[in-house]
DNA sequence: ATTGGCTGTAAAATATAATAGACACTTTTT
DNA sequence: AAAAAGTGTCTATTATATTTTACAGCCAAT
């Protein structure tokens, strides 16, 4: 990100949460100073760069060169998360947009009678769930065991299992496993 | 290396060999100001620390970040190599100080029969050679030459050989190979 | 030898950064 | 509600950076 002195420092104050005049404080200089630099309405000397920036405790460097902000996003709204449909039920994945994720989060959705199938589900990864509503007949290797609201689960890497809505309503599961596998 | 402005822009004109008004002029400011910054006599403002370094098409980052001197020596007088004995031969290594060499290079000095030994030499490594005096008889696998000065030799991978000055002076041959065995 | 050119530094003048104090607005406390 | 505290911006003043001009020293050319 190449945006100028100014504009950077401002984002670095308000990571922070300070004011003007408490960064001024703890750097030793006046609160106008802050805000002349914030402006760019004056190009700071390095030297009262560099005392500005002790106050957070970071170098010009790591200032010059730091990502101001993330552009992951971190909320989403319910009708923001889009719906697919895989082993038998409608998914929402969320953060779908992060790159490198490192957990595969799922709103899972069964409707009456719905199952993954007949052949069993393996992923190379760990998984944990939990029935929000509705009950759910989860097959795990040999273990079959009929899950309603508030019951929960942890598969093993690589352990067969399979899904069933086995109630008169439809099943909300949220799943979670790492590494994703999607 | 954590030096101050001044010390750091000094060494970098240095490196360009370029005078404090050439730089000044390049940069669009007066030599004056160039002369002060290097002697710490101002801290400069950041636009114009910007513009001293668009005048060496550097960022300012990188200015503050690449290392101003290399200690690795380039220039070795006839007396610093030191000479050690090996196979035969009185050896000085050009570089011996530097870290990651990619070649070893030799200054051999054979005495009047001196020779490598019986054993057939052999090195991971390739091998060229050049015999600037007296008369070295080298033995390559199955072929043998004599070689005088002006004469040269490449040899390649873990190719057996050996050496043998059979001249009545002593035989100086400068030889180089890669990758280093020392 | 003298002259010319190049080099970096210094002092005074000018320009700009930083300060001190005031202001208007917002938020919190009483 | 009013008062107090907090916030960032503005203006005039002070401090410091940058410029202009001059200087001394060194080296090369004549």
């Amino acid at each position: 990100m190449e945006n100028d002195i100014g504009t950077r420092l401002k984002a670095l104050r308000s990571m922070y949460g300070l004011s003007q005049r408490e960064v001024a404080k703890r750097a030793g200089v006046t609160n106008s100073t802050i805000s002349l630099i914030e402006q760019n309405r004056v190009s700071p000397s390095i030297d009262s760069m560099k005392k500005v920036l002790d106050s957070f405790s970071i170098s010009l460097i790591d200032f010059l060169t730091m990502d101001m902000e993330s552009d992951e996003k971190i909320f989403f709204e319910k009708a923001e998360l889009i719906e697919f449909f895989e082993n038998g039920a409608h998914l929402k994945l969320v953060g779908a947009n992060r790159k490198d994720r490192k957990l595969r989060f799922l709103h899972e959705r069964y409707e009456v009678g719905a199952h993954s199938g007949d052949e069993m589900l393996t992923h190379n990864s760990e998984e944990a769930g939990i029935v929000i509503s509705g009950e759910l007949e989860l097959t795990v290797g040999q273990q079959v065991k009929v899950l309603k609201a508030g019951d929960s689960y942890y598969i093993n890497n690589n352990t067969p299992h399979r899904f069933k809505n086995v109630g008169n309503i439809e099943c909300i599961v949220v799943s979670a496993a790492t590494p994703p596998s999607f």
